[in-house]
DNA sequence: TCTTTTTGTCAAGTATATTTTACATTTTGA
DNA sequence: TCAAAATGTAAAATATACTTGACAAAAAGA
């Protein structure tokens, strides 16, 4: 499924999925397939994902 | 670095590595290495461990 | 409009997470 | 003590995360 909260985001600090892709040192098709849902990323690139937008594990991938 | 959250937490179940690793559908390598530290697994592994352990992404994998 | 930026997607390749098999050491409990 | 269970570790194979390059469509701004 989507991942919005991840998209709303990184919308909030006003990146594109370029912008963010760099941050985490990935590449922009990355961050697309994450966002749009069918993907298993490694928590290493979660949490670079969550500290580029200042947000925790729990806030972008924790569900319930 | 080691993970002695999840080493901890595994431990309060009174589980050992293999029967987490059965409630992860690993195998105890898996778990062992994730324990040991230098590895990097996949975000759905680590939400599987916490469900497993009774505990959120951030209580075991987020530092800071 | 027109142009630029952003997003969506795909196929083929590379890097690495995870498995399988196996053995040694440590810990636990009788 | 002794045996069984649990842990640590390693090498080779397999599955899959991630890259690269590329193109089309949608969105944004002038």
């Amino acid at each position: 499924m989507k991942n919005l909260r991840l998209k709303s985001a990184r919308a909030a600090k006003d990146m594109s999925q370029e912008d963010l892709a760099k941050a985490c040192n990935v590449t922009r098709q990355t961050i697309n397939a994450i966002e749009k849902g069918d993907y298993n990323p490694t928590i290493n690139l979660c949490i670079a994902i969550c500290r580029a937008l200042d947000k925790t594990l729990d806030e972008l991938f924790w569900e319930e």
